[in-house]
DNA sequence: CATGAATGAGTCTTCATTCAT
DNA sequence: GATGAATGAAGACTCATTCAT
């Protein structure tokens, strides 16, 4: 009596949770394309093939699937950071930088959104800046400082460097979370990452002996 | 008889010239906090500090205005890069980034709007690149390949180098675009600028001789 | 002092009316065309080759044009029954009718917009029939009245007659009016008087002796 | 398992035919009033009980509306014509002529829009006369060819009697599709027919024998 | 007197959200 | 739970009227 419900809760939940990651997905796909303010609730509920009042009772609400979809990349992003390891040589950096493309091209519509909707609201940019591009721009910050201290990198304005760093890091697959290029294959992504580390350390121009 | 209605009409002319550019930086304002799904024109006006209905005199619609601002900042982006002429040094390159962020800051708004649309909007994604930053990375293109040729560069896939040059070119006032950091200084212009064509050419590492 | 000013003022009265005319014949030009409701001050003044403000130092406004047309209308109208002499033989009667479509459409656009906008507006409707058609239906009925009692006329309902009277009266001419047809010459216009009264004394059939 | 959910298919599709029908009545009633232009959604939406935008689920705005209106009026008007039997004698004439007021009147408001609009609309126009008006003309005008070459009918213009023929028929529903005068009983339409017929036929003249 | 730029109330239409079935 | 019809507030745009020049 009380293990069958209980059960039953389980997987009514499960379902929930299946049936809102569609809306998700779903959602995410139409902003990706069309921005959030131009998408209409109609056009999500057809992409996940439901009805339109049925959005209701997994979401509250337009604004809250947007908000569903940025919190959960972030956190998805949020969780490569805090994986990443100690980075011990250049090596480490490529391996990141190409685990980094291939999380952020994984769910592209997703990675999508959250660079839109951040440019657009400020809301979404505050809590995605605070909680995550804040962390991710310190972690990267320390390690360039470290390695100036130890006299890897040349003494430059650190916070200048990061930022450089970072949008280096984007550079590549702007176009294709645009829209205008197609996804990458892994061996794409491996030679991507690689030319960016090696532009990031040692430029392109050929220095004499 | 002749002479004063010329003068009137020119001077016509003049007044409405001066009207549509209020009622552009007016807009691009907004557009540029909101983006343009999110204005209403009842913004727009009240921004502009005129009556809806006057807007209307001077544009055909909400979207026209859209696309005269974009429209006017391609052109303005175009001539900065058609007056740039060879690039014989380093400084030449320093001193073209830099005439890039003041043209670029100069009138925050609209660059802002411009890349916000563009990241939306196919049409004007379409217009923009094709007129623009097709051209633009073209001529950067022949640059580096220019430059690999020679020996200046090291041998690279010349297309990606580009991106990343755009990419970094664009990463310093990243922010500023955004609107999270004040205006630089010229002095801070200045500095980015070098800063950017510094690890451009030789990376972050010091490499032993 | 005197003699002078007055002049003044006559000649300024008379090019008043004057434009009054030009601005009413070019309103009801359009009005005839598109309707009231679909006419816009902007078009009225195009029209009459006047500003748009113009127009209000002539008039009260939109409204007050369409009125104006449709009471000069009708005077003209009714002026023409006023003027119309004892009828004495079928000769007369054609006269009548002859003169009526000349003036009908002698000022096209005016008889249209009389036409049209009493079929939509209550007020204009109200004033048409109840200074207007209803005084020439009573003029009508009393002759038919008269000419059913003299014997010439079949014994009939002389309401119901007199408003075939009038439909047949304006029957040939209805599609001149909806600018279907082009204007008739003289001579057509003569022909269809004839034929009207023609089928009214004596109808279509041929009755055996 | 197929049944009910065709059954329910089919009844949404009765519940939309009857909403739809709805809409046009209570449309065409405020249209016959006023005028389409002069008619707004609101209030259309206030005569049909509903709210605004549920118009919008049933038509695609308010001028497809008016059309469906015309349109459906045409269809109903062309149907009586295409019934219309051989016309052997007087009475079929007179069976006819009172079949059309009973049709004419008995969508009142449908009629009166039709009328109005073709007056006022060139599309609506077009559509009306080509595929209508024209053809009951046609028809007209053959019967009233055959009966002059047969002997019956006197020589005229037989495109003149065929346009005063239709306007006779009109004639004494005028005033009623105005709203000047309440719908007659079924009495005074036969009788309205039959006097129409009859001044047709033999005019209003007593003529000697 | 004449102008036409400016106004803002009013119109048609869209769409996020609710709720009866 | 699921549906989708209904709602009405809000938005883009029009146009009669005013008024400074």
């Amino acid at each position: 009596m009380t293990e069958q419900p209980t059960q039953t809760r389980v997987r009514r939940q499960r379902r929930i949770e299946r049936r809102k990651k569609e809306i998700l997905r779903a959602a995410a796909h139409v902003f990706a394309e069309k921005g959030y303010a131009n998408t209409t609730t109609k056009e999500i509920a057809a992409a996940a093939d439901i009805a339109e009042g049925t959005l209701y009772l997994y979401f509250g609400g337009k604004r809250e699937i947007l908000l569903t979809i940025v919190h959960q990349t972030q956190t998805t992003i949020e969780a490569m950071f805090r994986e990443a390891g100690e980075l011990r040589g250049r090596q480490d950096v490529v391996d990141l930088v190409e685990k980094g493309y291939e999380l952020l091209l994984s769910d592209l519509p997703f990675t999508r959104t959250l660079l839109l909707e951040s440019w657009i609201d400020e809301v979404i940019l505050q809590s995605f800046l605070l909680e995550n591009l804040q962390r991710i721009s310190q972690q990267v910050k320390g390690y360039v400082i470290q390695h100036m201290e130890e006299g890897g990198f040349r003494a430059m304005d650190p916070g200048m460097v990061t930022r450089m760093i970072l949008a280096m890091f984007i550079a590549p697959i702007l176009p294709i979370l645009r829209g205008i290029e197609p996804l990458p294959t892994p061996q794409q992504r491996r030679a991507m990452a690689e030319m960016v580390v090696d532009i990031l350390l040692d430029g392109v121009r050929i220095r004499e002996a």
